[in-house]
RNA sequence: GGAGAGAUGCCAGAGCGGUCGAAUGGGCGUCCCUGGAAAGGACGUAAAUCCGAAAGGGUUUCGGGAGUUCGAAUCUCCCUCUCUCCGCCA
């Protein structure tokens, strides 16, 4: 949610915000109605005064005829009030609709473009591995091999269903101790948030109104959140922090549950597009400055690039166009892991910030040093998703006879440094 | 799932339908006192929003919503949350 004064004072600005990111948006629609809000808020509040001071006077007026003339005036008051107060809600109803609706305002880096396709690449590491054998994609290798099982995961979920099982869940409980250490020396507090969470944080952290059929649902108007963004974000909401926690750092674990919805001929193979997977998340507030909120975001996106560099996976970064772009989201990266059999890069994870898009809707704010409340500045960026960065760990570090060789890092946390093979067994 | 209790300012805690933005205590801040401190004293101590250059003023807010009333923290209804007891449960 953006502030409707700076709405007003930069319609072209937002004019332009919505037609970078693709997004339909007709700002004189919402000026139109706040003019209507503005007329009836000064109208109603001055019947309120005027109701007000009568309200004074009837309990200090002493005659009885005094009192009763003044309470047959009011009476009159007071039904056009209540008329003004219901046409006033119904304003500040769609008022409200449209507001949440106004995109944040891109960033001046941000490419133009309509999809991912529009991405600009601004870094490539690691050198594309080359194969002396026909390499197999991660669906063959890891089925071979044990480490899951699609054939049942669709009998039992369905489509885009899946089981890991045997050292597949050891490789991922094997990254996700090395996540844990590796972010916990950046200064991040680990946390397990609620995943079924209340409709109020997926509007706040602006999953909504527009993501409805992306988000599973629950009998009782709970939803399933797709990120630990979400709870993470409706962590501190309606708080005022101290200017002196700021920033501050949090590493969401969670599962993640996902309709994709919009994308049903899209990944159907494999572990790229699932419902349900589970992720390290990134998620910083600090303090309302733009440069501050660049640097962090610099930050969690090189962290995160950090660990992939640390686990030897080529990969490359792009700056996400303006049509790739979320309704809040000023600046995106996406980190993308090289894919050999697909010949591609694949995204595993993104890093955004917000501004105080985010932190508007949730009302989380801070005392600056001056004492002044302000809203906080929201940012997040993937950790590590799994079973998603399986693929190309194990499609990179494939051999010839079908195993998988295990990076370094990885080899304390899985106890052994090949799998599928006798291998040897690491003290741990 | 069943039974009950509750939700007031930074905290604790009062509050006959009008004089309640809200007693009192604590905390916090500024000042006085002091060589310095403690004790004591004085004053101050919410947010949102609108008008205004400012000073200042209007409106709203006592969990949320609806209602009764000229007027609601106070009365009625609905909802949410918290707590206690019983049951069920990883």
């Amino acid at each position: 949610m953006l502030d409707i004064r700076f709405i007003r004072e930069n319609k072209d600005l937002v004019t332009a915000a919505a037609k970078k990111k693709r997004i339909k948006f007709d700002v004189e629609e919402l000026i139109t109605a706040d003019d209507k809000r503005r007329t009836l808020m000064t109208s109603t509040e001055k019947k309120r005064a005027e109701q007000n001071a009568a309200s004074e006077k009837i309990t200090k007026v002493a005659t009885p005829e005094e009192r009763a003339a003044l309470i047959a005036a009011m009476k009159i008051v007071k039904a056009d009030l209540e008329k003004e107060e219901t046409e006033f809600k119904d304003v500040m109803v769609k008022w409200q609709n449209l507001m949440l609706q106004v995109p944040n305002v891109p960033d001046m880096s941000v490419p133009e473009g309509d999809s991912d396709a529009d991405n600009k690449e601004v870094k490539s590491w690691g050198e594309k591995p080359k194969f002396t054998f026909e390499p197999k994609d991660h669906v063959e290798i890891m089925t071979k091999l044990n480490m899951v099982d699609f054939e049942r995961g669709s009998k039992v979920h369905g489509f885009r269903g899946y089981f890991l099982t045997g050292d597949g869940v050891r490789l991922c409980f094997a990254i996700w101790s090395y996540a844990l250490d590796f972010f916990s020396t950046k200064g991040f507090v680990p946390v397990l948030p609620p995943i079924v969470v209340r409709k109020i944080n997926l509007f706040g952290s602006g999953y909504l109104p527009q993501g409805e059929e992306d988000l599973y649902k629950t009998q009782d108007g709970d939803y399933l959140a797709g990120t630990a963004e979400v709870p993470i974000m409706g962590f501190h909401a309606d708080e005022v922090l101290a200017a002196t926690e700021l920033p501050k750092r949090y590493l969401g674990f969670s599962p993640c549950y996902r309709r994709e919805a919009g994308a049903h001929g899209k990944d159907i193979r494999g572990l790229i597009r699932v419902n349900e997977f589970y992720k390290f998340e990134q998620v910083v507030l600090c303090e309302a400055n733009h440069e501050v909120s660049v640097k962090n975001h610099e930050e969690i996106n090189r962290n995160t690039e950090e660990f992939i560099e640390s686990l030897g996976i080529p990969y490359h970064t792009v700056t996400n166009c303006g049509g790739d772009l979320g309704l809040g989201q000023v600046k995106k990266y996406d980190i993308e892991l090289w894919v050999p059999k697909e010949g591609k890069y694949r995204e595993i994870g993104s890093a955004s910030y917000f501004h105080d898009f985010q932190c508007r809707r949730l009302n989380i704010r801070y005392k600056d040093q001056e004492g002044k409340l302000k809203y906080a500045y929201s940012l997040n960026s993937t950790a590590i998703p799994t079973p998603r960065i399986l693929v190309s760990l194990v499609e990179n570090f494939q051999q010839a006879d079908g195993t998988i060789k295990l990076p370094a890092p990885l080899v304390k946390y899985f106890g052994k440094d090949v799998i599928g093979a006798a291998a040897v067994v690491v003290n741990k």
